[in-house]
DNA sequence: TAGATTGTTAATCGATTAACAATC
DNA sequence: TAGATTGTTAATCGATTAACAATC
């Protein structure tokens, strides 16, 4: 569906769940078509950059009318890849892991998690909802043999990156990673960073400044 | 310290909490001097870069020599409002809300979780550390009698705004949101939303489209 | 002092906004 | 058909990178 050759920026990819997200209202309270000029009210984009951003896509509107927006919503889940399935491990059973597993959202947009790892023989065995909690000795082999696309990085900064290595060895697609580090991961493989601290600091610095963001 | 009347840009502000990150590491290394030449090969931003971020907020370094490691690691904290105390409490005290309250980082940097809030009367009562799980009913109450500076909504989306409702009538100074949705608040106070399933399907769109990020 | 490296101005690049012809 | 609104090109704006004089 993307067009030929054309790189499209992280900006673009960034506001993309967001797109969707407002979509999903519109579609919950009833409504089936909307325009760009309509739109931009609600999310706070400007119309102009609604256009842009979609038209790197392929044209979903329809001149006079505006877009579809159940054939939108589709369409923007596609590009994201959420008509896949991707089975996940989370690795770091400790308070956010289990966040993370407890939250069926995240399994209703197609991410399963099928495991969980620790070195911490307390929570070895145990289960969140129906995911076990293994030994963490255990990853390589789980990957392997479940056919495990993403793996998600729950562990403190000091062993963040020896999961990483481990999950790279067995071939994963891509890696969620919590711990607020930076890890080293080869190109091939996925990465996508949640610093919780850098969230944080930066609404210090808001603070302390009096400062509104100027966008989301 | 910030220079008189520049706006400082988010694409900067949002630099900041890794530049200390990478001082501390190099902090905790013993070194005590860098270049921007040095420092851009391990951070990866370029080094023209960082002297430019670094001279939104003042000359912090010497010709010929760098940038003393120590006291710029200071700087960016004092910048970014970390020599500051913040008073904080969570609400909504799930598994999420339980997380943040276990993770004493934030603490260690300033940021003192002073009590949390359900409505789960199941929940009510019980402490996470010592910090009380009180009634959600009485979060106005609290806040003006224990000087709370920021609202940490870890709540579903459906409780999101009327949480913020409440936050804002008594004049909270900032929120850290993570309910999957946006918020209505007015400019005087500051947010920061961390929206974690953005995150997750701009992880599955690089992973669709087998696409390395260029940035971070 | 000579060499190194900053601070800062200028050039480039990329992203956003504006404008409008195409067309439903 | 006339009006509305897209898709797309051009203009603007802002952020990043390059270059180099200042200076430690």
């Amino acid at each position: 569906m993307q067009k030929s050759n054309t790189k499209i920026s992280m900006a673009v990819i960034r506001r993309l769940p967001k797109y969707r997200r407002y979509l999903e209202e519109l579609l919950d309270k009833g409504i089936n078509r909307i325009s760009s000029r309509e739109l931009s009210k609600i999310i706070g984009f400007t119309a102009s950059q609604i256009r842009q951003d979609l038209n790197n896509f392929g044209g979903f509107g329809q001149q006079g009318y505006g877009y579809n927006v159940a054939a939108l919503y589709e369409e923007i889940g596609k590009i994201l890849g959420l008509d896949n399935v991707y089975n996940t491990i989370i690795i770091g059973a400790g308070n956010l892991g289990q966040a993370i597993a407890n939250y069926t959202n995240f399994e209703k947009a197609g991410f399963i998690p099928k495991a969980m790892f620790d070195i911490n023989p307390r929570l070895i065995g145990l289960k969140i909802r129906d995911i076990e909690i293994m030994d963490a000795d255990n990853i390589e082999e789980y990957i392997k043999e479940n056919n495990i696309d993403i793996g998600i990085i729950c562990t403190d900064k000091e062993h963040a990156q020896d999961v990483a290595d481990k999950l790279i060895k067995s071939n994963i697609k891509g890696i969620w990673n919590f711990a607020p580090t930076d890890l080293n991961v080869p190109e091939h493989i996925m990465l996508e960073n949640v610093h919780l601290s850098e969230s944080l600091y930066t609404l210090s610095f808001l603070l302390k400044h009096n400062r509104e963001q100027e966008d989301v």
